[in-house]
DNA sequence: CGCCCATTTGACAGCTTTCAAATCGCGTGG
DNA sequence: CCACGCGATTTGAAAGCTGTCAAATGGGCG
């Protein structure tokens, strides 16, 4: 095993909830995976698939997304180190999104069946996986409002704080100063919008101070004042306690 | 027991993904249970609540929704006969949105513990209750997509076109006639939209003979027609083989 | 019969999109 | 080392979908 065991972000997010003792968490390691470097825009499954493996992201950024009629695009989640995509596609038998690169990563495959048989073999590790499920669905639903019933500028905002909050959450850095690796146009996938009226908005929250932006990635200037202009309430991120100081 | 059990078509739901074997549909219905009236209007859950139970669906209708700082109401989902809301807010810990009766309803409320117990001493009834989750978030997700990338008519057709099926799959009625009893700002709030556009599309829809319209409520007329003006594929519900059929 | 709430309708405003063109950065090749 | 090319970002102007406001209509119920 190397000196870090490749899974260990997602044992160590899995564990934030205080139900795995230490047995538990090494059953979690000794999970067996295939480690994989993935380049930016390639994708990891495609709706319709069937997988049968789940991704464990180790390094890097992924989303999911669907693609409308029309041939819109909207993205759905953001993935990082320590997220489990795709444990949705794989236990639910055929895939009803895609899952793709944002930034290279490194992602570990872990056979579905070998997931589940620990999940029920052991029900720490089961109530895990579950919350992380939940916790999933919480931030779908946080979505559905914020697409649904939030102004362009506010949305955006939302998008920044939850990134943020969740980055630091995993142990990636600060809130108040980290980086965004996303285009606009993807930007615009997230909130519903158009990648020019992202620009504008982005453009709009930087003048007033709450953001500072470089050419291709975003950083946090003013957390309390962006979090208030985003109508930002972490609760629905379901954190831990120790880490809920964060969102303060 | 009565006649017929009122956890019944919470069951047959359960049943309907095969994991189940006769003793595990007995140890389900075995749970206990309280059972309520409760009118329309009647909040379950209110966001900030520590729920310990959760509610199953025995009669009637209900929606879980959230109220963004501006004071506007987002939908998250609707609920029939046979749903299991409020798991997530139950396993969470604390309520991130709220559950609110639509029309009166028979409700069952169950002991948290008794659910996960049963969970994980029977693994049949655990992964059930996971798929069951799974294909809540797979709804949510389309949601998603529904508000961020789809036109008004499109959004609001997408929307019935969901309902139909689902009740439909939960024995409630066919796919080609039945009646959708929300008042045009529940659509709204649903969709994202304000009731007076909400109206308008309606009337639209109505117009070229895809739907018919009480006052208070709605009919699929041509089903196939509809769906393609929703751009409405079922299979983000993950039902069932032998209730895909219906979706033809 | 009368009140109240939901539905309709019309006119207008406005947020966001659309369309196009210009600018900018950055990697690549000469 | 500098020019070139291409994708991403910016910007402006105009159109359009959806929202806002207000008033009228309609139904159900006490």
């Amino acid at each position: 095993m190397p000196a870090v065991a490749p899974l260990a972000p997602w044992v160590r997010k899995m564990d934030s909830w205080a139900f795995l003792n230490n047995e538990e968490r090494e059953a979690l390691l000794a999970l067996p995976y295939t480690l994989k470097t993935i380049e930016a825009h390639h994708y990891i499954v495609r709706e319709g698939d069937k997988p049968t493996q789940s991704c464990v992201m180790i390094s890097g950024l992924s989303y999911r997304h669907k693609v409308t009629a029309n041939g819109a695009r909207q993205i759905l989640s953001i993935h990082m180190s320590g997220d489990i995509v795709d444990l949705q596609n794989s236990l639910l038998g055929i895939a009803d999104h895609n899952v793709q690169i944002l930034t290279a990563s490194q992602v570990a495959f872990i056979p579905r069946e070998a997931i589940v048989e620990l999940a029920f073999e052991r029900p720490a590790i089961g109530k895990a996986l579950w919350y992380d499920t939940l916790v999933d669905g919480s931030i779908f639903r946080e979505w559905i409002a914020n697409v649904g019933r939030r102004d362009a500028r506010t949305r955006l905002a939302h998008l920044l704080c939850e990134y943020a909050l969740r980055l630091e959450a995993a142990g990636l850095g600060s809130h108040r100063e980290w980086e965004l690796p996303m285009t606009q146009e993807q930007l615009a996938d997230c909130t519903g919008l158009t990648p020019v009226h992202v620009n504008r908005m982005l453009k709009s929250l930087a003048n007033e101070g709450l953001i500072r932006r470089t050419r291709r990635s975003v950083t946090i200037n003013d957390w309390k004042s962006l979090a208030a202009a985003a109508d930002f309430d972490s609760s629905y991120l379901h954190l831990p306690e120790e880490k809920l100081a964060l969102a303060q």
